[in-house]
DNA sequence: GATAGGATCTATAGTAACTATAGGGTCAAG
DNA sequence: CTTGACCCTATAGTTACTATAGATCCTATC
């Protein structure tokens, strides 16, 4: 490597794949990075940070079109951050409604799987219970 | 129609998009149904109770796969239910581990969140938050 | 200098579960 | 007989990657 991390490395310092790297270059995400003279991309600090701050807000479930607005956002410093605000404030909403999605579904599948006591599937309660309303 | 439901009727009567209808077919989740004169499809009873089994299905959260996995298993009336019972105890643990990931991503949006205090995007601890590990 | 291995390169296709679009045919009512 | 609602097929797009194939590069060893 001339000069600058290798994909691999970032990959490594960043717990991303080095594919999901390419991605992220690819739609635009991620900057071009630099090419050695072997064509190898060459990283800095810079793309290290940015590669971190998508990892970090993926891990926090934002989308990737979320994280495209934030990384807008971050930008325009002498914006007023309501902006980042609201948009963390509607994924916390977000969260919450799949979080109660998932308790309501819990729930009703726990009640069908109870029904099951062995035997046969013609007897089966579950399937019974799937197919009623 | 010449005979049995339209793909619109049994859209509504199951609360299932005409497309998606077509697409579980395509994929051989429902059996092709007869057509009409005019080609278009001619659904019956069974084919209403399927689908109606496969939206219960997906309503739980379950995969196509595993649905399909269970209406195999459905036919096999005289098979032992443990099978039935396995994919659904071990769906209800996977919703679990969504459900406990959901909440430490809240707890910890939440946290994040709360830094924010107005102002500038420039001195925004939400972006800094989201920044740092 | 030859060679073997690992890492990297590009381009393309596949995944889940649909959704959207284009460009048509069919059917019942007025 | 035309209008509008419904239906048909086929293809491409969505999200966020993942997998594959085949070529190139770099480093180390013989």
């Amino acid at each position: 490597m001339d000069d600058g991390t290798s994909i691999g490395e970032l990959a490594k310092a960043t717990g991303t794949k080095v594919v999901t790297i390419r991605y992220y270059e690819k739609i635009g995400l991620l900057p071009e990075p630099p090419r050695t003279r072997g064509n190898y991309r060459a990283y800095d600090a810079r793309h290290r940070e940015r590669l971190h701050f998508i990892r970090r807000c993926r891990d926090l479930g934002f989308t990737l079109a979320q994280v495209r607005e934030l990384l807008d956002l971050s930008k325009k410093t002498d914006r007023d951050c309501a902006a980042v605000d609201r948009l963390a404030l509607d994924h916390l909403a977000e969260i919450g409604r799949k979080i109660a999605d998932l308790k309501r579904l819990e729930k009703e599948l726990r009640r069908i799987s109870e029904c099951c006591q062995g035997g046969r599937i013609g007897d089966c309660r579950i399937i019974e219970a799937l197919s009623g309303s």
